[in-house]
Order: C-alpha cells, then structure tokens, then sequence
DNA sequence: GTCGATGTTATCAA
DNA sequence: TTTGATAACATCGA
C-alpha cells in the first residue's frame, strides 16, 4: 500500500493533530513487529511527549522530547489512524497510543510486514537519498552503478528511498524509458527526465492524497484518488491514455511492472 | 477447497 | 560485491 506519497499523506494529517501530545498509555503491542527484537516500546513511550511528526522515506518518524526517535513502517497492508477512544478495535490492532481521552493513533495491520523501529539517539541505517531531494546529476550517478533493470533498481530502497511498485511504473510510463532497460545503460537525456517524471508523479500524488488500491487511508481514514490519474498501474489489457495501445503486464524482479510497448519501446 | 495475486523488505545463496 | 529467489502474512477473487 504505502509508498512515498502514500506516506507523506499519512504524515501531514497525522502531523497537526498529534505534534506536542502526551503519551499516557502504550498497549495492544505486537512484540514480534517491534525492533530491535527483545527492545520493550511501551515503557520507553509512555509519559513522553510527540514533539514532531515527519517522513524519512516510507518511514514515519516520531520524535520525542527526549529528543530520541521511533519510526512505523506501514508494510504492505499498514494503517496509522486517529481514532477515538471508544472506536470499536479493527481486527490486526498491533499498536495503540493513547493521547488522552479524545485521541488514539492506531496501526492495524493485517499482513504484518510492517514494523515499529526504536532509534533511539541513533541515525536510521543507510537507505538512499529523497527522490524529491536528488539532483539529476546524483541520479544518474547512482544509477550508473547498478546493471539491473531501471525498473528494479528505482525499487532498491538503497538507491532512491520511497519509491515503490506504483510510482515506479507510472514515472517509467511519462519518462518513456521501458522497464527492462539495463539501469546503467539509460542516456543522460534518459536519467533526466526520469529524475523530472518521478518527482512529478510523487507531487501529484501527494497532491492527491495518495493511490487507493485497496487499503490505504490517511490518518482520518481517508482514502487518497491518484489511482484515478494511473497511466499504467493496474491497467493491464486497458488503453493507454497517451496512445490507445494495450497496457502489458510483465513481472520483472518478482514485481508485477505495468507499462505501454508503444510509449515506452525498448 | 485451491491457486495466484496484492502497495514491502530482510535474508540467503549463487 | 551484486543480484535473484524466497519467505514472512492475511485476504480476496477466479
């Protein structure tokens, strides 16, 4: 569910309403979701406050007044919501933060590849740089480095961070560069206007809430309307919207890839 | 009932 | 070192 706009989504409605909350309570802990492995996140939340709310990636990240961090990674099927707290208990509850008597964060999570992360004092592990953030000359250093297809190496966390199956397709789609193409072997005019395609389709997303598929909401429980906008994700067999050619589906690094053999030919 | 699919990523082996 | 396959899990639809 939950790639970079998604999470960006979640976190600027999440953000305002929960910045300078009081932890009173931790509990409905899943303790094999949380790292490091044996680390106990109730005690170590409660009585502190949420100073800020941010984005790092796929990762929302809470700070504190101790000035020590946490993240929640959404997984495939994650939601953070608000919720009152007197809300009936989704199923796959894995953590509750109580705010006091009007206000929960909740994560549900049914497939639990999610994960709650205590940094503590310390830096998150290397990923790589912001998409939004990166320079087309930056982008096509890093890319230079790797023979995999583009496709697969736009979802390499390490090479760009919070780009994920959607976007991934969709920046491919309006940069016209097909999937398969060897990373390494894009041309300068290739590389810029992925870097150009994948920042636009991320600032549209965002502006759209976020891609809906199937369980993604923001914090309210909203669904996001950029599948609505999709050129080519979870469109196989339908026209596409540039070209009227048949939308093809390959799977490409074990990850079902989207994209128009007449705009994107290799 | 079975099979294959789903927005992620850590881990392992070649 | 790099990269491809697999597993972790629940649910839904054909």
């Amino acid at each position: 569910m939950p790639e970079l706009p998604e999470v960006e989504t979640v976190v600027r409605t999440l953000a305002s309403r929960v910045a300078g909350s009081f932890i009173h309570a931790v509990s409905h802990v899943r303790h094999d979701m949380v790292t490091p492995a044996q680390f106990d996140i109730a005690p170590a939340l409660t009585g502190r406050s949420i100073v800020r709310v941010t984005r790092r990636a796929k990762r929302i990240v809470f700070t504190l007044d101790t000035q020590e961090r946490f993240y929640i990674h959404l997984g495939m099927t994650g939601r953070l919501t608000i919720e009152a707290p007197d809300a009936p208990l989704r199923k796959h509850t894995h953590l509750i933060l109580d705010l006091g008597d009007t206000l929960q964060i909740r994560l549900v999570d049914p497939r639990r590849f999610g994960a709650i992360v205590w940094l503590g004092l310390t830096d998150h592990a290397r990923i790589g740089p912001e998409p939004l953030l990166l320079s087309p000359k930056q982008f096509a250093a890093r890319l230079a480095r790797t023979r995999r297809a583009i496709k697969t190496a736009l979802l390499d966390q390490t090479v760009v961070a919070g780009v994920g199956n959607i976007y991934a397709d969709e920046a491919l789609h309006r940069a016209r560069i097909h999937p398969s193409t060897p990373a390494c072997a894009l041309s300068d005019t290739q590389t810029r206007a992925l870097n150009r395609a994948l920042k636009f389709v991320l600032n549209r997303a965002i502006k759209a809430g976020g891609s809906s598929i199937r369980d993604y909401v923001n914090a309210a429980g909203e669904r996001g309307a950029f599948q609505m906008q999709h050129a080519v994700y979870d469109r196989a067999c339908e026209p596409c919207r540039t070209c009227r050619e048949t939308i093809v589906r390959i799977v490409l690094g074990g990850r079902s890839t989207h994209y128009c053999p007449k705009c994107q030919s290799e």
